[in-house]
DNA sequence: TGTAGATGCGCACACGTGTGCATTTGAGGA
DNA sequence: TCCTCAAATGCACACGTGTGCGCATCTACA
């Protein structure tokens, strides 16, 4: 006869809290349950009508695929791991929104994952591996060497996003943190200032002091003829507060500088309010200020902040170009290195 | 013999992309592999020197538990689905940053579902579905109630935030939007304004339109008694650019609102700013003004702004509670009503 | 020594999907 | 009518884990 090819012991009749499998829909169709495997997946040569009536069918029953059982079967799974941390940077927040819209545009799913203790970081990375995602974003941390290798031997495609990019095997995104350090030398020069300095988190991050390093390459003829001065300076957390306190401290010498970059946005945001409210100077007379980012605030009228911009967007699309060279084309990767332009916006703090 | 239990044509020997599985912990350690498995969740009875031994084999091959294979065989994942947009709102963002930092902490995993377009939200939510997630927080858009009776269905708790609360089966976790108008009114009468005005998105929110509506019933016997006075308005969106805008029109006007309480933060931020830099208005003399949420940019110094706190890591960690009532205990389920209290911030805005 | 109970462990099935291979069906030609 | 070829579809296994059930081993006691 040819129609007990389902055992009837699981007829899934009463609607407890089951979901509608594949094997529902093939029963209902009258169709093998590979037939409708076939059928959703688009591959494997199915007549027309077979198509169409097995569609009509799922969808009548309201079937949803399982992508547990999907993702068991592939042994991949079509999760991104996106490793992060400190949601109070709003540019790596900004990143992040456009990041999780651009995986889903090509059809995968944000798994994030929140490393704010730096020592859970190996850990933390080796869970993702437990999901079997397709891929790894990291915005956040340096990942040891050994970790990389556990994702190289699982072939699963690894992405830093504005980090050194010393692990093997892994691509890397950066801005281009050279040509900011040198649009905002040209901006502080411009604007007539003779005593320069950069302010960032004391130690730094990776890419605080490529714009530092870029910053002062471009000012050094005029540092050796003597023609403008340069100070390093410090703060003790890449945020306003830590903007705001840096301020009270530097500005408060008799010697302070009257044109300083930042190496975040938030730091200048910090910087300005100490120079503005707490000592009485007046921007950009007294003091010229240059962040980076280009964060949302930094248009607010009451800042207006000269800043580099870096394109969240452009940052994230990149990214997931990136990713998605590995994830759906063979497989293979590479310590590329892809570099996102940066812009000067000019507006009055400098 | 005994030793031939396992099936010789899957030794996994070469370092290939493919994982260490339990049956090769077993096999190195020389039991089954249920036996592996129990010693892992701890439960059944394993003899201390077995677990020992094969805890320390895990360890050694360097196995991580497939949880795609034990999301399977549980019919559930770990995986908690986060449906939000609109990360340029900066208190979502700090609660969700909370929130994925609860629920790690559990021992779940967020899945974060950006639902920009509201025509996508039945579908994305159904998205979620598949994934066999063990729970649902929504913090932004209204799920229908069709889409409710599926998780219903499927047993899987919601939890709506700062949300209407109309599903049917859902948690609710709401902060206490009365009682944040009723302490901004009083704010705005303590600074001597009579002419007061509540400014929001046209249209409006669940959450703006239940803190106008007791903002306004707070004021109710100093209208009556004609001696404050009571204009709505609106504004094009719920952010910086909307406050700024709406600041435009209505303060250029020559009979305007001298103490104005904002549905949101940023809309309060935009406000000031067209006051003050574009109208030249004194804050607060000539305009009152207070916020609502706190958000970390209102405590800044250019703007000191007076609000109404609600505490970000509370509302995560209540929410958080009230999910893990269903997820880890026995399932039952019941449109319980949380409120978050507020709490009144005095700074020089009003 | 025989029996009962307790303890430790292995067998085998289930979960829902994808896919290689075999089988069936139909059309067309000799 | 029989054979061939191709198209369509069903069978059966694999993926890695959890767990009910039964078997083996051991101890205690008559």
């Amino acid at each position: 006869m040819g129609d007990e090819q389902q055992r009837p012991d699981k007829i899934n009749t009463s609607p407890d809290h089951r979901g509608v499998t594949s094997a529902d829909v093939a029963r209902e169709a009258g169709v093998a349950r590979s037939t409708v495997s076939r059928c959703l997946s688009g591959d494997g040569r199915i007549s027309e009508e077979t198509r169409q009536r097995v569609l009509e069918t799922a969808e009548r029953l309201g079937y949803q695929i399982n992508q547990i059982a999907r993702s068991m079967n592939r042994r991949k799974s079509d999760l991104v791991g996106l490793v992060t941390s400190g949601l109070q940077d709003p540019f790596r927040v900004q990143f992040l929104h456009h990041l999780i819209s651009a995986i889903q545009k090509i059809g995968y799913r944000p798994l994030v994952i929140d490393v704010s203790e730096p020592e859970h970081m190996s850990r933390s990375m080796l869970h993702l591996l437990q999901y079997q995602v397709a891929g790894v974003v990291v915005t956040s941390g340096s990942p040891s060497p050994e970790i990389g290798q556990h994702f190289i031997r699982r072939n699963v495609p690894v992405v830093l996003v504005n980090r050194a990019g010393l692990l093997e095997g892994a691509d890397v995104v950066n801005c281009d943190n050279e040509a900011g350090g040198r649009l905002a030398a040209e901006a502080l020069l411009a604007a007539g200032k003779h005593h320069l300095g950069f302010l960032n988190m004391s130690g730094g991050t990776y890419s605080g002091n490529a714009r530092g390093e870029a910053f002062v390459a471009a000012i050094a003829p005029r540092l050796a003829s003597g023609e403008v001065r340069f100070t390093p300076l410090g703060c003790r957390s890449a945020d306003y507060d830590g903007g705001f306190q840096a301020g009270l401290e530097i500005l408060g010498r008799p010697d302070a500088p009257d044109g300083i970059f930042c190496g975040k946005d938030h730091i200048a945001l910090g910087l300005m309010d100490a120079a503005r409210f707490e000592l009485g100077l007046k921007v950009p007379q007294d003091l010229a200020v240059v962040g980076f980012d280009d964060i949302t605030a930094s248009s607010q009228r009451a800042y207006d902040l000269t800043t580099i911009r870096q394109s969240a967007q452009d940052l994230a699309e990149l990214t997931v170009s990136r990713l998605a060279r590995f994830m759906t084309g063979p497989d293979g990767r590479g310590m590329k290195r892809a570099v996102l332009p940066v812009e000067l916006i000019r507006r009055t703090s400098a």
